[in-house]
DNA sequence: ATATCTGCAAAGACTTTGCAACCGC
DNA sequence: GCGGTTGCAAAGTCTTTGCAGATAT
């Protein structure tokens, strides 16, 4: 996906700011993936590549990717931050796995529809909000109900 | 109260732990809140009674009061966690005003239905959720509007 | 050429842990 | 007295910042 790699080089242009060989790569690298990823996972990634890059410069790059409008930052309740790709995709919230760590979007125009109404019963101006499902995913479920030995299989960190 | 400050003396009898000045402190404080308070925020308030205790020991005891299920603690996003008493109350969510800080409980079974069908839906066992609506509340929306010089009234931290 | 960047180390915010002295029971 | 506790300091985690040398335009 050349097309958001490019966003990011105009909003560069646009900023005053160079477009630098480790912003590249860690851009690059940020939007090569599919799912929500640390800041330190991140930085494991493009170390691959090129092992001279700094965790802080890829904390200052997503700083830059946010922004840019390309990415958001998510707080889970876990100590850790992690990232997603904002582009032009619509609000959702997230279902996260207590076991497996894997986490899922989701869209409910219902539920919003209530919030909103729970917002104006207070006389509160609604600006954004935040709801995630805490649970066992298909897989962890079934392994579970199975009585396997559970690996905890720890999703790229 | 002395309901809940009776409810974790039996805790700790029972825990073969010991009911020391500190923790009963502590406790008392935590239990004449009414609100949702940071760790910081209660160790201010033991140290205007005993000014010898330490932040550590209102970070243990806060624990305790967890494992005593009488305390539930709480991310919104902020870097640090605010506490709130739990005891027999029901589930509710929350709604955090962006301006002064302020939080407000509330629930709603339609939305928790939604949830539930949403989890349905992906095959996900839900264990809990979180739910965060964050805006203006009454007060600040009607300081902005009046366009008055807010005053960022910050809770007690 | 020069203003921006990088990477290191250090600091910062929040929370937990190691340890010697201390204190309920 | 014994074992749990306290408070200090130190460590741990995640993220940001200061700074001298490096780099994009």
């Amino acid at each position: 996906m050349p097309h958001k790699h490019r966003q990011f080089q105009q909003y560069l242009i646009r900023s005053g700011l160079k477009a630098t060989r480790q912003r590249q790569l860690i851009a690059r690298a940020f939007f090569a993936t599919n799912t929500h990823i640390s800041a330190e996972a991140l930085y494991r990634r493009v170390s691959g590549r090129d092992p001279r890059i700094g965790l802080v410069t890829v904390y200052r790059t997503l700083k830059l990717l946010k922004e840019a409008g390309l990415a958001h930052e998510r707080q889970f309740g876990e100590g850790r931050a992690l990232f997603e790709h904002a582009s032009s995709e619509r609000h959702h919230d997230h279902m996260i796995c207590t076991d497996c760590g894997k986490i899922t979007e989701f869209e409910n125009c219902k539920i919003e529809a209530l919030q909103e109404q729970v917002a104006r019963r207070f006389a509160f101006t609604l600006q954004y909000h935040k709801l995630e499902l805490y649970g066992l995913c298909r897989d962890c479920r079934a392994n579970v109900s199975r009585g396997a030995g559970r690996v905890r299989a720890v999703a790229a960190r």
